[in-house]
RNA sequence: GGCAUCGUGGCCGAGUGGCUAGGCAGUGGUCUGCAAAACCAUGUACAGCGGUUCGAAUCCGCUCGAUGCCUCCA
C-alpha cells in the first residue's frame, strides 16, 4: 500500500514564501531534520509546539506509506549565551550556576524533555543524536571548510567568513536579508572580538582554562559552535541533500542561514529541499518570558500550577488545543482558550466513542466518501490541522444524527468512517482515546467507579420514591467533590470533572 | 531604526477576489420531577483610510497596532 501515490502535499517552503507540491528526493522516503532543544533547562512550551507540528507531520507521512527518517538533535554543548568572545557555552554556564558536572545538566534536562514530549504523545524520532557525539564529524566539517578557503583560524577559534562566502554564494536567502544592510545595522560589539566582521560566526571556539567541556582539535582545545552541529548531524544521517528541514521561526536567522552557508561551502549546493517552519506561542496576548512572569512551563499545565491558569489540563487537551491553529500561525495561550478547547475536545471525544454503537441501514444518507477526502484534503493542503478537526467534528454530528435515526449510513460506509476517525484521530493527530490514563492507577479507578456506581443506585432509588430531596443531595454533593452525574434515557454515567 | 509575518464576529481560530470553516460562549428547542449533562437549531465578522475591480474581508498603497528576527532565545 502506497497511499502517498494517490496524495499530492503542498508544502510551504520558507525560502520561497510559497506552497509547493511535495516531491521526495527518493520516491517513496523523507529525510526531515529538525533542530531539537537545548538541554540547559526545562523545555520551553514554545518549543513543545514547534515539535508538535513536526510530530504532526511526521505522522502524516508515515500514514501515508512513506519510510521517512526523522531526525530530531540534542544540543548538549556549543550552544554559547551571546556572540561576543566571551560568550559562554549554556551547558557549562548552568553546570557553573549549580555547581554540577555540565553532563548532569544535560541528563536532567534530556530526561524532562522526553518525559514531557511522551506525555503528550509524541512519536519518538528515527535518530535522536547528540553534539557531543559528533564532535569529530564537526572538526572534519571545519577542515574542509577552512580548504576551502570560507572560514579562518585565530588565536585557536576558527570562525567562518560571511563577506568572502557571499562572493561566490549568496548569503541571506532563507531569511532575505541582504549583507550590506545587515554590516549597516550592526551594533559594534563592545568585547575586543577576534572575528573580521560581525556577521562571521563561530564554527570551533578555543576554551579557556577554567572551561569544563572541551574537546582536542588541530586548533585548541575547545567546542564546536552551534550552528556547526546540525550540519554535522543531518549530513551524517541524511546525507548532503536531503528533504525536509524544520525549526522555530526564531532559528530562521542566524542558525539555519549558518546552516546553509556551511553546507554549501562544503558541498557546493543548497543542503535542503523545502525548509519548513513553525510560529512562536504568546501567552495572553505576549510574548512568553520567564523575566516577566508571562510564562507557563509544560509540567505547569498538567498540574495547574500557574498564576496564568485556573485550573489543571490534560496533555490530550493541550494538544487538541495546540494543533487547532496551524503551526505557521501566532497561537495565543490564554486560561479562556484552554477552557473552551477542553469542552471542545470532550464533545469530540464523546462523540468518537458512539461510533461503535451506530446501528447501519441498506443505504447512506451522508456521502462518507467525500468526507474522507475532505479530511486528507485537509492535510495535504500544508497540514492544515484545524480543517482537518473540524471535519471531525462534521463527523461527529453525523455520528449523532444517525444515532437519533436523522441519517442512515451503511456496513461498508460505517466501516470507512471508523476507520478513517481511528486515522485520523489517533494516528494523525495523535490524539489518544479518552483523556484518563493519568496518575489515578487502575485499581483506585475501581474503588472510585464502585463506590460512585453504589452512591447512583442509592439516588435512583430515591428518585423512584419521589424522595427529591435525598436525591438532589447525592447529586449536589458529589459535583461538589468533582464527580458529576449525567442522566439519559439509558441511565445515569458520571464523569470526573 | 532595518527586515519579516500578521491584525477575522463576545473569545479562540481556519479560509478567501463573488459560494456554511470549526470550537467555546450566548440564544431557542428536545430530554428531565427540577436541574445538570447530552443532542438539534441559530450568528454574515474580517484594524482604519484610500485605490484597482462588475464585485474585496481577500489584490495594491498608506496609517495604526501586534509578534518574530536584527544580540542568546523555539
Amino acid at each position: 500500500m502506497q497511499p502517498y501515490k494517490e496524495q499530492e502535499i503542498q508544502v510551504y517552503n520558507s525560502i520561497s514564501g510559497k506552497k509547493e507540491k511535495f516531491i521526495s528526493i527518493h520516491e517513496g522516503y523523507v529525510g526531515m531534520y529538525v533542530c531539537g532543544p537545548t538541554v540547559y533547562s526545562n523545555v520551553h512550551l514554545g518549543n513543545v509546539r514547534t515539535f508538535m507540528s513536526f510530530d504532526l507531520i511526521f505522522r502524516y507521512f508515515k500514514h501515508l506509506g512513506y519510510k521517512v527518517r526523522y531526525v530530531r538533535n540534542i544540543t548538549d554543548a556549543g550552544h554559547l549565551e551571546n556572540d561576543a568572545d566571551e560568550g559562554e557555552d549554556r551547558i557549562a554556564k548552568k553546570a557553573r550556576l549549580e555547581q554540577i558536572e555540565p553532563m548532569e545538566v544535560v541528563q536532567r534536562y534530556t530526561v524532562d524533555f522526553h518525559n514531557i514530549l511522551d506525555k503528550f504523545n509524541f512519536l519518538p524520532p528515527s535518530i535522536e543524536p547528540t553534539a557531543t557525539g559528533h564532535i569529530i564529524e564537526q572538526i572534519e566539517i571545519i577542515k574542509d571548510i577552512l580548504e576551502k578557503g570560507y572560514a579562518y583560524e585565530i588565536n585557536g577559534s576558527v570562525y567562518f567568513d560571511v563577506v568572502k562566502y557571499n562572493e561566490d554564494h549568496q548569503y541571506g536567502t532563507l531569511s532575505k536579508r541582504n549583507i550590506e544592510d545587515m554590516i549597516h545595522n550592526t551594533r559594534e560589539l563592545d568585547g575586543q572580538s577576534d572575528k573580521k566582521n560581525p556577521q562571521d560566526f563561530a564554527l570551533w571556539k578555543k576554551a579557556e582554562p577554567q572551561h569544563i567541556m572541551r574537546w582536542p582539535s588541530p586548533w585548541s582545545d575547545g567546542f564546536p559552535g552551534w550552528h556547526l552541529e546540525c550540519t554535522a548531524m543531518s549530513t551524517k544521517y541524511l546525507g548532503e541533500h536531503f528533504d525536509i528541514h524544520g525549526g522555530g521561526m526564531d532559528l530562521k536567522f542566524p542558525h539555519h542561514e549558518c546552516e546553509i552557508a556551511q553546507a554549501e561551502a562544503c558541498n557546493g549546493h543548497n543542503p535542503v529541499n523545502y525548509w519548513m517552519h513553525a510560529n512562536m506561542l504568546t501567552l495572553n496576548g505576549k510574548k512568553m518570558a520567564k523575566s516577566t512572569g508571562n510564562n507557563i512551563l509544560p509540567n505547569e499545565l498538567f498540574t495547574g500550577d500557574n498564576p496564568n491558569l485556573t485550573k489543571a489540563y490534560t496533555p490530550n487537551v493541550v494538544r487538541f488545543f495546540i494543533l487547532q491553529a496551524h503551526y505557521r500561525s501566532i497561537l495565543d495561550f490564554s486560561d479562556d482558550a484552554l477552557l473552551a478547547a477542553e469542552k471542545g475536545y470532550n464533545r469530540l471525544a464523546e462523540g468518537l466513542k458512539l461510533v461503535d454503537k451506530l446501528t447501519t441501514s441498506s443505504n447512506s444518507s451522508i456521502d462518507i466518501a467525500k468526507w474522507k477526502q475532505s479530511c486528507y484534503d485537509a492535510m495535504n493542503d500544508d497540514f492544515n490541522s484545524p480543517i482537518a478537526i473540524a471535519n471531525l467534528f462534521d463527523a461527529v454530528k453525523y455520528i449523532n444524527l444517525i444515532k437519533d435515526g436523522k441519517e442512515t449510513i451503511t456496513v461498508e460506509d460505517l466501516n470507512t468512517l471508523q476507520t478513517t476517525l481511528e486515522h485520523f484521530a489517533h494516528d494523525i493527530l495523535g490524539l489518544i482515546k479518552s483523556n484518563e490514563g493519568g496518575s489515578s492507577s487502575s485499581s483506585n479507578k475501581k474503588a472510585l467507579s464502585g463506590s460512585v456506581e453504589l452512591l447512583i443506585k442509592l439516588r435512583a432509588e430515591a428518585r423512584a420514591n419521589k424522595n427529591w430531596e435525598l436525591s438532589d443531595q447525592i447529586r449536589d454533593e458529589l459535583l461538589e467533590a468533582g464527580i458529576q452525574l449525567k442522566d439519559s434515557k439509558e441511565g445515569t454515567t458520571f464523569t470526573i470533572i
